[in-house]
DNA sequence: ACAATATATCAACATATGTTGATTTAATGA
DNA sequence: TCATTAAATCAACATATGTTGATATATTGT
């Protein structure tokens, strides 16, 4: 019960559905990119990997400074289905920005 | 995105998530059944089987008095997973008590 | 060690959602 | 029409969850 209610707990918000989305879309990105991409800021945007992470969704790889945060592969069943239907939801998805690159990422 | 959010939304609940299993393992009920079998008061009930109804999981017939509810047939994918992620889920599942039928049902 | 930057966490607040008891609406039968 | 019962809705309250700005932690380079 617990398992299966934090994974739907996870997908009830925008913000989340637009991130997995967004990383389903475009790959591996750090919190700084995303912050850029999406134009949210930084707490908010931790506290929506956290639980995406928590709840089977994602992974994070820290690389240096940066934290990279990218879907957990294979997903399971249902996870997987849900994906599916995130991926045919109409939303307009900002393009990627990659300001970790070229260090203009201060925050 | 409405839509898929209205649909997570509907399971992101303990209690939606017994009726529904509720009504998956018994069939269809009415609202006196369902409060007796599971022991809610009827407000709650009625507003929960409401949400289920509007996200897509449950219909309605009504039988006289009565409002008999029932998982939707057939459901479309992503809320058939749910269901079966549902099924399988470690829930002790309380007795069905069918009060409608002998006139003992009085809320 | 210190400075700079990326990320995580915290506290305060606002909004959303669930629960309950009371009231309203609907259907049936005397 | 009136009484009875089933179900829906409403109002008040409590709890959960999201947002924001501030602060803490972590990593890198000097």
């Amino acid at each position: 019960m617990d398992v299966f209610l934090k994974t739907v707990s996870a997908l009830n918000d925008e913000t989340r559905i637009l991130i997995l989305r967004f990383l389903d879309e475009y790959g591996d990105s750090c919190v700084c990119d995303l912050q850029t991409s999406l134009d949210m800021i930084q707490s908010r945007l931790s506290r929506h990997l956290k639980i995406l992470k928590e709840a089977g969704f994602l992974r994070v790889e820290r690389r240096g400074t940066w934290a990279y945060y990218a879907i957990r592969s294979p997903l399971d069943r249902f996870r997987s289905e849900a994906l599916e239907e995130i991926r045919h939801l109409d939303i307009t998805l900002p393009p990627l920005q990659k300001t970790s690159q070229t260090g203009a990422c201060k925050l």
